[in-house]
DNA sequence: TGTACATCAGTGAACGCGCGTTCACTGATGTAC
DNA sequence: TGTACATCAGTGAACGCGCGTTCACTGATGTAC
């Protein structure tokens, strides 16, 4: 039985707006740029009027709040797909470090959004929800680096030699958008610096 | 003989507002952040209308472009200071390192501004003066990595390796502003991963 | 030494733009009876 | 099964804002004669 026959006229209410602003903003991000997503183009795409954000979202932060949590659960289910086939700590590493890459390189203005929170700070930081998909992106790189810390060594040295390397080999090739082939090309020359980790015994 | 008598009333020309300019773009970036430095705000903290710029830059992406320009001169002296005493080649990297970290540290939206011709790009990126003291930064690191690099290995790989590394970690320290201090008191044990770096035979 | 003139950096008023936000409204939906 | 009503998501017009840019202007400077 369906409950909406296909023929009445469209409903007044948006069948899940709040989903379809992030949907549209994302598409803004890969498509404009950072400078490219505002409240009034979102709600465009999404085919509402330019006030109708305000009744979901508090704001312009408030919906970028919303759109960098939906990349973190994306950043973390990339890597994952990488790590997936990954059969020995090595490689899971690597692969960890490969889909980070990824990430960043098949969505650089969303990449941007997530991490610079820098200096000015468009997304709300103390977002709850925020907090949690990010504190999950980065446990699955923690995870991965947890073969290789050895007893008596801050787990967090290792974890954060090897996000440095990753994250920052991914912000210089996105900064430098006319080499970024250069980079991908070469991220295995980089990561062999990882081969000189020693597996905990 | 006095070119120009003190008591003379204020000239109507500006002395070098080019440079003026640049240094109030300068100052407004540390005090109000990337989306504070504006072509009509600098132009108010230079003293001059807002319509004066337009003499002096290809309107704001140019200003941008000059002051990036100049962020990478001092970015190059910030380095070089920290290693003028360094006195053996390893000393000399970590130092490199450090002074890396204390210039996105000490401006952070400058450092910003530099490195995010990311996605959105506002400044010039052909601009041959940027690119030239851009290049003169790189190359301080490059130097300092020379004596790491192997027979028969690229240069450019222990350059990545290092440049990413510490980069990375800069950005990392400046996306999470309220543990900044963490990230510097941090900064020795990241870099314990260049001790693995072996000195050419 | 003095006069006339060209130059050009800086002025200030005005323009149009897209932005986020506000607000009275409308109309579809769900519920109480 | 019907009727009355409360709710509330989305509307669309209007607002003020700061922005970059334009443009006729002014007035100090330097130069030609």
């Amino acid at each position: 039985m369906p409950a909406r026959p296909a023929s009445t006229k469209a409903t007044h209410s948006h069948p899940n707006l709040r989903e379809a602003l992030i949907d549209a903003g994302l598409t803004l991000l890969a498509s404009e740029g950072t400078a490219g997503l505002t409240l009034r183009k979102c709600a465009a795409l999404a085919g509402v009027s330019h006030a109708a954000p305000a009744h979901h979202f508090a704001g312009l932060p408030g919906l970028l709040t919303a759109i960098a949590t939906r990349g973190f659960r994306i950043f973390a289910q990339t890597m994952l797909d990488d790590a997936a086939t990954a059969d020995t700590p090595r490689a899971r590493l690597y692969a960890i470090c490969t889909g980070y890459y990824r990430f960043a390189f098949e969505h650089p203005a969303l990449f941007d959004l997530m991490f610079r929170q820098m200096c000015a700070e468009p997304v709300t930081l103390d977002d709850a929800e925020l907090m949690q998909a990010s504190d999950a992106a980065y446990g699955v790189l923690a995870q991965a680096c947890a073969p290789f810390v050895q007893d008596g060594q801050a787990a967090q040295t290792i974890q954060f030699q090897v996000w440095s390397l990753i994250h920052g080999y991914a912000c210089l090739a996105l900064a430098n958008k006319y080499a970024r082939e250069e980079f991908t090309k070469n991220l295995p020359a980089l990561l062999s610096l990882l081969d000189k980790l020693d597996l905990k015994a």
